[in-house]
RNA sequence: GCGCUCGUGGUAUAGUGGUAGAACUUAGGCUUCCCAAGCCUAAGACCCGGGUUCGAUUCCCGGCGGGCGCACCA
């Protein structure tokens, strides 16, 4: 069979080896925006992860986890209720769907529209005979159209499932607090499920329902943000910026510079804002993307969420959906403990600097990471095809399985047995090892090339005279003969090293 | 959500008003071969509900799901 290298082959490898299914539950038709990670998914995704928590504790993160159900005021506070709920009409006749405060502006561009509350809205629609552009029938009777998934908890008690781990994290504020004495910035990261109420989810896992993030957030002083220490170490790494006001001039292509020659020009304003833009990019960087496919691109002050008074994306180039936002940086300001302190009635004002008596409520630094984005551009870019071969160029520390053992032949019994032998030392070593007698040994490298195995490990003839055994690499399908009782150290040191 | 379009084994598909054919994959066996070889055998599918019909996977309606366009995407 002709393996072609197009996106098809790509989309069947994914579901075939087990990386990822759904829409689920399949059985039952499929529930849009809700997708499972198989066996190979849940893997690399695991190994994501760990990643990650190793790499944070090195920048000085502290983890936390927070419920996944908060009550309504925690979203009132933050302003979610407000943003998260939009007041849409539909046609009476065509049943196209508007937003109300569009169609409103567009079609009584002299009314103040903003502000104005659902019955005053209504009144509007009723009074003026308002009719829909595309059919000229009238405009039906406003409903909401509610971003976050509400739910009941106990007795009757209105609460959400939260639309993003962030707040969360932020309502932990004094706790925190105390728990880091005071040494600012503190650094925290959440990671955790978070459920936003798509009205028509596509492009598969990139926009999910209930999505996996991985937040980190910075409570730093409003002058520490400018004298950041960290900065100094980083501030001549150099990255791919793409700043707002080169997009209007429709230039698409980021501006390698450093952080430093960005804060001189003014694309930056903040050292301490600049430093999260490189933890970002470090971190994206240890996955193994190439260069090319990373930018990082500045939201126009137009695009920039409620909260956020700088903005950027961390975007991944891929074939089958053209840029994708894999992590959000935003200067949110002391917006978010400013709300939660006036809604829960806490001081969040503390002195930030034992020589001064100067209080303030600390500014929020954010960098969020959509970890099913990472897993999913992350396949898409590793996946490559060549001469018949499909070959998953994982990181070796990213794999599913590290290593797989074959017996070169399974019908002799001495070759069979010191295979077997050589996948129980790997796995008493907890290495992951996966171990296959079945088919050609051509056939079994291909099915670990696929799932992006980067060493496999034959035990020959010789191999019983001489305790050797032949090691072959993913890539450049080389093969070296090692000892037996070398493996576990080379395969081990080949995890950690690259 | 609206419009168009599509939905057949694990994957990608052929086809039909009388319940489906091949490929790859998978499993067992032979072969023992260091890069998807070959041979034998086996398993496995018409998205769901309703309607029309003697009979529906096929036609019609509705739902669910996918793709594309619009809208939406803090």
């Amino acid at each position: 069979m002709k393996i072609e290298d197009n996106i098809d082959t790509f989309n069947s490898l994914v579901k075939r080896r087990g990386f990822i299914w759904g829409p689920s539950p399949e059985i039952y038709g499929g529930f849009a925006g809700f997708y499972t990670y198989g066996p190979a998914g849940s893997a690399l995704k695991n190994k994501i992860l760990s990643l990650f928590r190793k790499e944070l504790s090195y920048f000085g993160f502290l983890e936390v986890e927070c419920p996944t159900i908060m009550p309504e005021i925690v979203w009132e506070a933050s302003g979610h209720l407000e943003r998260f709920i939009d007041y849409i009409t539909r046609c009476t006749e065509c049943k196209l769907l508007y937003r109300a405060d569009k169609i409103l502006k567009e079609l009584l561009p002299d009314v103040m529209i903003d502000g104005l509350s659902k019955e005053e809205l209504n009144k509007l629609i009723k009074t003026k005979n308002l009719k829909c552009p595309n059919c000229e029938s009238l405009l039906g009777e406003i409903e909401e159209y509610n971003l976050m998934l509400k739910t009941n908890v106990g007795d009757n008690n209105v609460a959400y499932l939260r639309p993003e781990t962030a707040t969360s994290t932020y309502l932990l504020f004094n706790r925190l607090d105390n728990y880091a004495r005071k040494q600012y910035p503190i650094k925290v990261f959440q990671y955790g499920k978070a459920h936003r109420n798509e009205i028509s989810p596509r492009q598969g896992v990139i926009r999910m329902r209930a999505f996996d993030q991985l937040e980190l957030q910075l409570f730093i002083g409003k002058e520490q943000e400018m004298t950041l220490e960290e900065y100094f170490d980083v501030k001549s790494e150099k990255l791919p910026f793409l700043d707002w006001k080169t997009q209007i001039k429709n230039i698409n292509k980021p501006n390698i510079i450093s952080l430093e020659e960005a804060i001189n020009s003014g694309v930056i304003q903040k050292p301490a804002f600049a430093y999260c833009l490189y933890i970002s990019y470090f971190l994206t960087k240890r996955f193994g993307y190439k260069d090319e496919l990373i930018r990082l691109r500045q939201h126009s002050p137009a695009e920039r969420a409620h909260y956020a008074d700088d903005a950027w994306d961390l975007e991944i180039e891929t074939r089958q959906y053209g840029w994708i936002e894999i992590c959000g940086i935003h200067d949110r300001t002391d917006y978010d403990l400013r709300r939660h302190q006036e809604f829960s009635k806490q001081n969040f004002e503390i002195s930030m600097d034992t020589r001064s008596n100067k209080k303030e409520i600390p500014q929020i630094l954010e960098i969020a990471f959509g970890i099913d984005r990472i897993l999913y551009t992350l396949l898409e870019s590793c996946f490559d095809v060549k001469e018949e071969r499909i070959n998953l160029k994982l990181k070796p520390f990213l794999a599913p399985y590290s290593v797989a053992v074959f017996p070169l032949i399974k019908n002799k019994k001495e070759i069979r047995d010191l295979a077997k032998e050589v996948q129980k030392k790997l796995l008493n070593n907890r290495i992951a090892s996966f171990y296959d007698e079945a088919g050609s040994i051509g056939k079994r490298y291909r099915r670990q090339d696929e799932l992006g195995t980067p060493f496999c490990i034959t035990i020959d003839y010789e191999s019983l005279e001489d305790q050797s055994v032949t090691i072959r690499y993913r890539d450049s399908m080389e093969q070296e003969r090692i000892k037996i009782d070398k493996i576990t150290d080379i395969i081990s040191k080949k995890l950690i090293s690259i």
